[in-house]
DNA sequence: TGTATCGGCGCG
DNA sequence: AAAGCGCGCCGATACA
């Protein structure tokens, strides 16, 4: 690429053991096309990222990430065509004939397989038919000459730009943060595990305190053979000592009064952590003292990210303490304050629930502004509102945040009411949510017709009802994805301006590009965890706060909400 | 023997 | 405590 015409973008495409990357100017013009091999790729990109300093253009980030990780380059900006394909077919802000949403082959989600974080560009002998979306430059450059017209001939493409930035700088974090891993010590793993379940038995006996509580279990019920794990033999055998739940799960079980109570639950909770978190789990996915989940940006229709394998988005809090830094290094553990009702605050444009949001405690301020009287009240009655509650104690109190906050309950009540109708909500940013299916339309229909019996009309308003609740909720929670990918991106980018810390005080199990860095290692939802040298770890943490300010602006200008966060700076990242 | 579904529960 | 949203994973069960 010509030194005097840096590229704005490069796009780039797979021809058969060689990478073609297509220089295009600012306005989309293609000025350069070359030929790479392989072998020589991850070095030539090192060069045009020091040099120029493009935004890589690519089908899909996880394959052509994972491999340059590997071998120590990182880049700085990208376009995920794939992710962004997702979000402007969708996009309600997109124009109904956009050429976008006719993009052939686009819609394949790739299979990736987690333990292969770059097969395809760097081991071509084991380059399968598995990739989903097409690999070659010209289909990349036609996609993306139909997305940034579909971006600019929109209704708000300042907004969809953003999006789209956020979106694929997500994807950049998720392929790092796998190649980071979460430092993870397997031998306090361990010893919780023997703590809570006693002794690991071999010969895949249960451990003792596991037995012990089974025991018990077995003995209230006056059953030795008892069968806990089977949901319709357990409950068959409570019926019979009297305990006339309807399920077995906790809360119900918690409302009895019986003996059998007290170690069912014990037993329960003992055999959880067993199944999804003990030793096999452990074996599993801990390598090396590093945990490396496969995090999957846009996995969630609200645009959350999902996971997939080792439950990385469910690990239990129990097990935070296996979380250590490694020898020199700390943790910066940062999480927002109730994300969501602040984000609802400042996209509906509520002074006085931003009001109420100043501050670390957003519903001691509800209690302040006399909307409830308890902090409790507050608390269940938003996330009623935000969730679409019509019962019991939280549906009583939703009328009351009504009348104190009439633009931020106005938002989410439209959304519901849009959702019903069957229409289509968006995000601040505009990630639209799916049209209702097929069999719902069919159902709302037919509920209309004069022959429609009761039951198709019952069905056709409860149906209704859930994807009012659904869109009600989309619109909050899509919103909140969006402020945590603008403060994870500008994070990620002021972490990148520290100087590296000394070879000597690298951490050797993070991978060539994070060993001498502060980075991320973790993100779920509102919450984020940085492995960083000890000594850098306090500016670490100022980054992770001045990064959520950012993220505020950046979403929501000058309108005065605040997103204060808990910051701690530790060995280990369990929470206090 | 393999696949789909369900109840249950972990996380936000 | 659940309630009202969004997920992934487990073991058991039903079914091909």
């Amino acid at each position: 690429m010509g030194a005097a015409d840096p590229p704005a973008w490069i796009v780039l495409g797979r021809s058969g053991d060689d990478v073609v990357a297509a220089g295009l100017d600012a306005t989309g013009r293609e000025t350069d096309r070359r030929r790479i091999a392989a072998s020589g790729f991850a070095e030539w990109i090192a060069g045009e990222e020091s040099s120029s300093s493009p935004r890589w253009v690519w089908n899909d980030t996880p394959q052509w990430y994972g491999g340059l990780l590997d071998h120590g380059v990182r880049v700085a900006r990208c376009h995920d065509l794939r992710l962004s394909h997702a979000i402007l077919r969708g996009s309600a802000l997109v124009q109904p004939d956009a050429a976008v949403r006719g993009s052939v082959g686009w819609d394949a989600v790739p299979y990736v397989e987690p333990d292969a974080l770059a097969p395809v560009l760097f081991d071509l002998e084991d380059s399968g038919p598995s990739a989903g979306t097409p690999s070659d430059v010209d289909s990349a450059l036609a996609e993306f000459a139909r997305q940034r017209l579909a971006i600019a001939d929109s209704s708000d493409p300042g907004r969809l730009r953003l999006l789209i930035a956020a979106e694929s700088a997500g994807a950049l974090i998720a392929v790092e943060m796998r190649a980071a891993g979460l430092p993870w010590d397997a031998a306090e793993h361990d010893r919780i595990l023997t703590e809570m379940l006693g002794g690991r038995r071999s010969g895949g006996g249960q451990p003792e305190l596991l037995a012990a509580a089974a025991a018990r279990v077995r003995a209230a019920l006056g059953d030795p053979a008892a069968s806990l794990d089977s949901q319709p033999k357990l409950l068959r055998a409570l019926h019979r000592v009297g305990v006339l739940v309807e399920s077995t799960s906790r809360w119900e079980l918690a409302e009895q009064r019986h003996p059998v109570i007290e170690p069912l639950l014990e037993y329960k909770k003992l055999s959880r952590l067993l199944s999804a978190n003990g030793w096999s789990w452990l074996d599993e996915w801990v390598q090396d003292g590093r945990f490396r989940p496969v995090f999957v940006p846009g996995g969630v229709v609200t645009g959350r990210w999902a996971s997939s394998g080792g439950g990385a988005l469910q690990l239990p809090r129990q097990l935070r303490e296996a979380v250590r830094a490694d020898p020199g290094w700390r943790l910066v553990v940062a999480d927002v304050a109730q994300l969501e009702p602040r984000v609802l605050a400042a996209m509906s444009g509520d002074h006085a629930l931003a009001g109420a949001a100043r501050g670390r405690d957003l519903y001691a301020g509800i209690v302040d502004s006399g909307a409830v009287a308890t902090r409790q009240e507050a608390k269940i009655a938003l996330l009623g509102a935000m969730y679409g509650a019509t019962t019991g104690e939280s549906g009583r109190l939703v009328p009351r945040l009504r009348r104190a906050y009439p633009r931020a309950m106005g938002l989410v009540d439209d959304a519901a009411r849009i959702g019903e109708d069957g229409g289509l909500v968006s995000t601040w940013l505009g990630r639209t949510s799916p049209p209702p299916s097929a069999e719902w339309s069919v159902a709302q229909s037919r509920a209309t017709e004069a022959e429609a019996s009761g039951a198709d009309e019952t069905r056709a308003r409860r149906w209704a009802r859930d994807r009012g609740r659904f869109t009600r909720n989309f619109v909050v929670q899509g919103t909140a994805a969006e402020w945590a990918l603008a403060w994870m991106a500008d994070l990620r980018a002021r972490l990148s301006a520290v100087e590296p810390v000394p070879a000597a005080r690298a951490a050797h199990r993070s991978g060539p590009v994070f060993e001498r860095r502060a980075h991320l290692a973790f993100f779920l939802h509102d919450e984020v965890i940085v492995h960083a040298p000890a000594e850098h770890a306090e500016s670490a943490a100022q980054a992770v706060t001045d990064a959520a300010a950012t993220a505020g602006r950046i979403l929501f200008g000058d309108f005065p909400i605040d997103f204060p966060l808990d910051v701690r700076v530790a060995g280990t990242a369990l929470k206090d």
